[in-house]
DNA sequence: ATTATATAATAGTCAGGGATAGTCAAATTA
DNA sequence: TAATTTGACTATCCCTGACTATTATATAAT
């Protein structure tokens, strides 16, 4: 038999793909559907569903919680930006790292304020509290992470 | 079921807006539009419109009471900024870091592509590889860095 | 008239219950 | 061995109601 999780994740981007990009569950509606502990979900949720993956995911808990899941866009400046996020490895320097910014603005895939902001949460004075041999590692997720950002508005 | 406290919030919102920037509402009175009991008014004031996130509340008990909720007034953005800047401490927590992010917008200080950034930076997910213990101060610096950089473009 | 007291009309506080979602590690399975 | 599944425990958010505090107004006492 198919796994659980393999089921729901099908599940999900099958609805992903009906609403256009995005949903909104309810956790507890979701598991038992699938007559699973809710918290499988969340294990769906964080091995499939990941920023990596292109999908941006919200949550909130008490009355009225649900999960929102997003699929950021995969057209032009996405694609774009989607390929740039695969091609940063798991380090990268400030330097090059304002490359890639300035390469954006050129591209008119973000603009100035964008770059500021970018260029300051990537420099190595924000990083300087940390080791110097996970600044790079630390760096290439913050980066990743903004991008990822990107595609979803 | 939709959470009515954030039902409450929006009409207050919205209010608040056509009358410029300040609004006078009856406890009771309002309880009863959305049929729920006073205190939950309460609730919505003081989750959503704390001074934290720019809002100035005054009330009055007794006959004629009323609940006056204002916003606060930003001069310029640049000295909200700062000021914002020199009130973040040495260390600051992703939801506290959210709720000054969601305010700029409010304040339409940043956009909602910036916010996302900003949120995408100072986000527990991407500072996860940094001990507990130095993650709110790196998120601090993050974002005062970020703050600093929009106060000169 | 003036002052004191009672009553009515507000708003505030707080603790508890219910409804969600998150985390983590042990058990299970492939 | 690695991925999956499970469940106990935790965290967060919302809603309610009983009880309290304050203010204005009406009434009574002087």
């Amino acid at each position: 038999m198919a796994r659980l999780s393999d089921i729901i994740e099908a599940f999900l981007k099958t609805l992903i793909n009906e609403e256009e990009g995005a949903v909104e569950i309810q956790r507890n509606e979701l598991a038992n559907k699938f007559n699973c502990v809710p918290s499988q979900i969340n294990y769906v949720i964080s091995t499939r569903f990941t920023a990596d993956k292109g999908y941006y995911v919200e949550s909130r808990r008490g009355g009225g919680g649900y999960i929102s899941i997003k699929r950021v866009n995969t057209e032009s400046a996405g694609e774009y930006l989607m390929h740039i996020i695969t091609s940063i490895g798991n380090k990268i320097s400030q330097l090059t790292s304002e490359v890639f910014i300035n390469n954006f603005v050129d591209y008119n895939i973000i603009d100035d304020r964008e770059a500021m902001l970018m260029k300051a949460a990537t420099s190595d004075k924000v990083l300087i509290d940390i080791p110097v041999e996970k600044r790079d590692e630390v760096r290439a997720t913050v980066l990743k992470h903004m991008l990822m950002s990107l595609t979803v508005l």
